[in-house]
DNA sequence: GAATTAATTAAACGTTCGTTTTATTATTCC
DNA sequence: GGAATAATAAAACGAACGTTTAATTAATTC
């Protein structure tokens, strides 16, 4: 047989690419076949290479677009505000908000990177320290302006994206545990962390968020 | 050719051991093929099977034995003291300490647990949770006695934990910071991040922690 | 020093992998 | 409605995989 009734390429890769997502984090780049995937989307191997040319081009388009997606999401919730609080916290709501809503494909590009090629691995670096870079950013500002008392941004960059991005690993929707109230406590751990001067401002926002989980 | 001069079981075990850990942490454990951990060893792959019956028994005995020393060091680090910020303390020291020095088997330990039975995930899986109650009981312990301010004690045993471990992404020894100005910016993060209320004898200790950065 | 045991090699087994080739059918275009 | 094109199936390719079997040699035992 061939072509199906229906069949439609547009359809098709947007189904390869969902199903490849999800198995690739259920059970890793590697230990997936490209028959499984082909499977799982109900169609012969042969079709996924019409969209894809290699097994490592669909897991590098599945990674790029991650990431574009996370630098994109942030340029929109960056607030015009120069507070550093305000900055922090609005980078803290961000990230564990799109990190908890593709648990799985932050899985893929989080654990997945060795499989990629030299220069692939380079381009997904480049785009996750630009990301890293604006918490710094705001780190430093904040440390400069007195409001955070942190002994060195860099280490505490990383120790809070560690921290926010490992939500994923045991979070559940629907358990014990709403999203707002996983992300207010969240906001509140990272600003004890970095030492966070409340300002009248701040407290009212911080407060807010408070009352959203009382809910 | 057969049995080589000078070969013996236990010193082959032990570099199988070795290079497994580092393959694996390398390449991942899908990637790393039998043959290639056998050329590292300096072996056939077909020595190999006098060790481990099978790929996943040799996984899955790092793993165990991974486990497993962290909690033995854990019991050997436990303070007597019932003071929260000091067991606080003396499981953020060891937690970094023990995972800064097996960063490899850490990775695999963390990495590859989609790689083993069920009967045998739930096995290490038990081991982990055991470890991490630990912590949470110290959480618990110091909120109620009121020198923690901790909204959440299992949201916030996960968070960080998942901090400190991530120092292993990023960490490289000889770089920048030293192990033991890691360990105290992670002691004092870990303390702002709980809002543990510094008593006399916690502010000397913290104090000396910091003096030894000085050096 | 012969017999036994431990450690290893060499070769092979069947399976699965990513990928390619070729053929076939549905859809679109004029 | 015929021609062109897009989307797929079916089958095959060579390579690599985990593992097993059989043979061979070093070390140990008595």
């Amino acid at each position: 047989m061939a072509r199906t009734t229906g069949s439609d390429g547009e359809k098709t890769e947007a189904a390869v690419r969902e199903a490849a997502v999800s198995l690739i984090a259920r059970l890793g780049y590697e230990a997936m076949s490209m028959r499984q995937l082909a499977a799982e989307v109900g169609v012969q191997a042969a079709a996924l290479y019409r969209y894809f040319p290699t097994k490592e081009d669909l897991l590098f388009t599945l990674m790029r677009e991650h990431m574009e997606g996370l630098l994109k999401a942030w340029e929109a919730a960056r607030p015009a505000s120069i507070d550093p609080v305000t900055r922090l916290a609005a980078y803290v709501e961000n990230h564990i908000a799109f990190h908890i809503e593709r648990r799985h494909a932050t899985h893929v590009s989080n654990m997945e990177l060795r499989s990629l090629s030299h220069e692939r691995l380079t381009q997904i670096l480049k785009m996750r320290t630009a990301y890293e870079k604006e918490l710094r950013t705001i780190l430093r500002d904040g440390a400069e302006a007195g409001v955070f008392q942190v002994d060195d941004t860099g280490l505490t960059a990383m120790a809070l994206i560690q921290m926010m991005t490992g939500v994923i690993v045991w979070f559940r929707p629907g358990e014990r545990l709403s999203i707002a109230e996983v992300t207010a406590s969240y906001l509140s751990m990272t600003m004890r962390l970095v030492g966070a001067t409340i300002s009248h401002g701040t407290a009212r926002r911080l407060g807010r968020a408070r009352d959203a989980v009382a809910l």
